[in-house]
DNA sequence: CTGTATCCTCAGTGATACTG
DNA sequence: CAGTATCACTGAGGATACAG
């Protein structure tokens, strides 16, 4: 794999593409960006997103976790209490992620007209 | 949705979503990265991947061309020869894609770091 | 060579009920 | 409240054979 001029190993390489894939998946961004609002409880991150179960939600979570992007803080109290937010990493990780979707935002009529063009040319 | 100050409306959020999605599937990128080297035949891409296979290779190329990412080239030799290439959108997205990838590789040090911290925190 | 068609598997996802 | 356990389903993805 190539960045611009850089030739990266193959192992670093899996790596990017784990780290892309991870963010690619289907509730990890969103989570993210909630988080970049401010910290979060577990029942309102479920509340905010309304779609996601709570088995995907707590797997995402723990993903998240795991590679460092967010941090879990449990209260013991009765109910329990657990709070996420970004952590370091993760506050950092919102600039490459902003480039993307702004991107994504402002071309957004570019990719729609493609698709049109694409889907005219391609029906019966 | 917001995205720094900006409040992104639904519709356009889903679209931004969407295309993350896609870039984050399992090929996408990797194909925008070998196209941005030089363009490429079907089996050269084939070749290139190893680990593909021709139905998933064939979908993700449809669905690059159908967002506008590629342009896809038939010569209608015998046999057919077909050349794939970024298209100029394709070539814009590049951009902010090596900010992700490039954030992913300095990054990825800490990435490893806390996975191993998380699974060692958490294996008993 | 560049695909399409078919069949098959399994990981990702969801719904629901249950627990500390 | 914040999960885990369980079951079920679907679609992504792969292997293979075949077609233009």
């Amino acid at each position: 794999m190539r960045l611009g001029n850089v030739d990266v190993p193959r192992d670093t390489c899996q790596l990017v593409g784990n780290i892309l894939g991870h963010l690619g998946d289907k509730w990890s961004v969103l989570i993210i960006v909630l988080l970049r609002e401010r910290p979060m409880r577990y029942s309102e991150l479920e509340r905010q997103i309304e779609t996601v179960s709570k088995k995907m939600l707590t797997t995402t979570l723990r993903h998240l976790e795991r590679d460092g992007f967010i941090s879990r803080a449990v209260t013991p109290t009765i109910p329990p209490r657990v709070d996420y937010q970004l952590s370091e990493l993760g506050r950092e990780v919102m600039e490459p992620l902003d480039v993307l979707a702004r991107w994504a935002l402002r071309n957004s009529d570019r990719i729609v007209e493609a698709r049109s063009r694409y889907d005219s040319d391609h029906e019966p």
